[in-house]
DNA sequence: CTGAAAGCGCTAACAA
DNA sequence: TTGTTAGCGCTTTCAG
């Protein structure tokens, strides 16, 4: 089943089959039906191989998943699903890339013209990768931002921003101590982007407001544990900033043992959020959001010129139950 | 950066070097060191569209992952590494399907001659995409086991022996009165694989040893209440098998809320565990085996005469610290 | 053990 | 608006 077949039943020359197919040229309205119909009645579809011989594309784009022990993997899958819907709906399919690999994975693929473009997630701030791709002569889009952003595409939240917006809702409430709940050690370590700059905006919207402010690197597992040291600790604590999606359910339940039951402590969330914490005050990840921008800031690098530029998503603050003005001891 | 360009530097025709590479037929050993020089001299890369459209392989699978929301995300992700680390080993690439884009995906890929096989995660006992990939001719392997196993190659754990093993161990511990943790209630409804046959191997090993044994779909919002009930209800429950891993947390903490830290009750979990949980009793789920496995047999079926089969996993019971002898009011 | 050459199925000039 | 045709870069007969 090829082409030439489907040209002949149709009536027409293979490249005709061939426009109606790329749409790179106009075709008379009867003829394009003619076609299209020859090539349901015989189920024809073209061969990939040939079609990225002939036009050096293969209309398939790469993406680079983190496999660390740290990364929260629901947040990974998100964004791994949205940018595969995103490029199919831009007729693209996607080869998985674990970033075991390394660098030899992209070469591979880059240098086999098996894929147009890369997408590369769980960006560091000093990216090993980064180098990798600029020698490449492959278009990128990383989802994450590092250091050196030169002839660089990315995409990512405002962290900072986010950060900052949580400071700044306590802050408005009335909150004059709060703490900020971070991820794991391990994560701030490596350098990776979004922790750091949550972090810094946290920090720095705290300066501002002059809020009295400390941070906690926190793993799933000891979640329990800080909160309760939180409590005996710092009595004067009112506000709590969590940056850590699977401590959040034993940081609450902790909590609440301790009688401190939001908005009792005023607590917001920051990231992806399991359903049934519908009810706190949030900044939610966009990765559904982030993962189709990747792929259309891709799609214009494959077929257009070069346009590097960093895209920070503003976050958006959705109110919740979790959060109130400060109940004080005075 | 062509076949012919590393032909000329090395002296030889194209063939020689096509052959070289594949290992089709002998070669002189002076004359492969001067290809494989060549070739790495200047970093030549063969042209993955060309090579599929010559040799009819893309060296490229399929794997079609789950995406509900009640499957354990890290161990689709355990699953989906190792998957593509074994396709590494066998010299392929993968391309991701997701469960959403349906019968649709699977006939693109196998009409375009985009892959070479497939592998489908998460089957259910009826499940849709079995039809279609008997309809396909395209070599498939499937990570479960539906109903009907007609010219299906799959692999699994015994999900039935691994229930039964639970049990065994706890009524040879002397345990009389058990309950069954399981996958939350809609994991059941759909009929997944894995979910009914390891409660159906619990309910039949129960049957068969006398044991008092009930079982009980769960939720991880819902662990806590769950284990208070258990304990309320139940005075004489004196063992726990667990196959839920995200609940396995909550249930552990609320058991330790009354007083019955295991051993104090003897729980067995069984699943893919996270790190911290390394002392219970418990049944592992061997995902990378798993992937490595039908990665294997996938490659067989690509280049053999198929072999339908299904493999199931023995399953290996861990001694923990979690299980022992039931302490009786008596 | 090695070469020559005929495709694989499609796209995109070029021509009409 | 459509057709003709020369490749795209590789594999694999067929010949030697």
């Amino acid at each position: 089943m090829r082409i030439s077949d489907v040209a002949r039943h149709a009536g027409v020359s293979p490249s005709t089959v061939s426009y109606v197919l790329s749409g790179k040229r106009s075709i008379s309205d009867t003829t394009r039906r003619r076609v299209l119909d020859s090539i349901d009645a015989l189920g024809y579809r073209p061969h990939a191989g040939a079609r990225s011989l002939a036009s050096r594309r293969s209309n398939v784009l790469a993406l680079v998943v983190p496999l660390r022990e740290d990364v929260h993997v629901p947040v990974a899958m998100r964004f791994a699903v949205s940018v595969v819907t995103a490029a199919r709906a831009h007729d693209h399919d996607v080869l998985l890339l674990t970033q075991g690999e390394g660098p030899a994975g992209l070469h591979r693929v880059a240098g086999s013209a098996m894929v147009d473009g890369v997408i590369v997630m769980d960006v560091e701030t000093e990216d090993a990768r980064v180098p990798v791709l600029r020698s490449l002569d492959l278009p990128s889009v990383l989802i994450g931002v590092p250091a050196d952003t030169e002839a660089l595409t990315c995409v990512d939240l405002d962290f900072a921003a986010a950060g900052a917006a949580c400071v700044h809702h306590l802050a408005d409430l009335g909150h004059r101590d709060i703490a900020f709940v971070g991820q794991p050690a391990s994560v701030y370590e490596r350098r990776t982007g979004f922790a750091e700059r949550t972090l810094a905006g946290f920090e720095a919207a705290a300066r501002e407001r002059g809020v009295r402010a400390t941070s906690h690197p926190c793993d799933p597992a000891a979640a329990r544990t800080l909160a309760a040291e939180l409590v005996r600790d710092r009595p004067d604590l009112t506000g709590l900033i969590v940056h850590n999606e699977p401590s959040l359910a034993p940081l609450l339940e902790a909590l609440a043992d301790h009688g401190r039951t939001p908005p009792e402590t005023s607590v917001v969330a920051l990231g992806s959020l399991p359903p049934g914490v519908a009810e706190l005050t949030r900044v939610e990840l966009p990765a559904e959001e982030l993962g189709a921008r990747a792929v259309a800031l891709l799609m214009d690098r494959i077929d257009g010129p070069e346009h590097p530029e960093v895209t920070l998503l503003e976050p958006r603050i959705i109110l919740g139950e979790s959060t109130a003005p400060p109940v004080r001891p005075d």
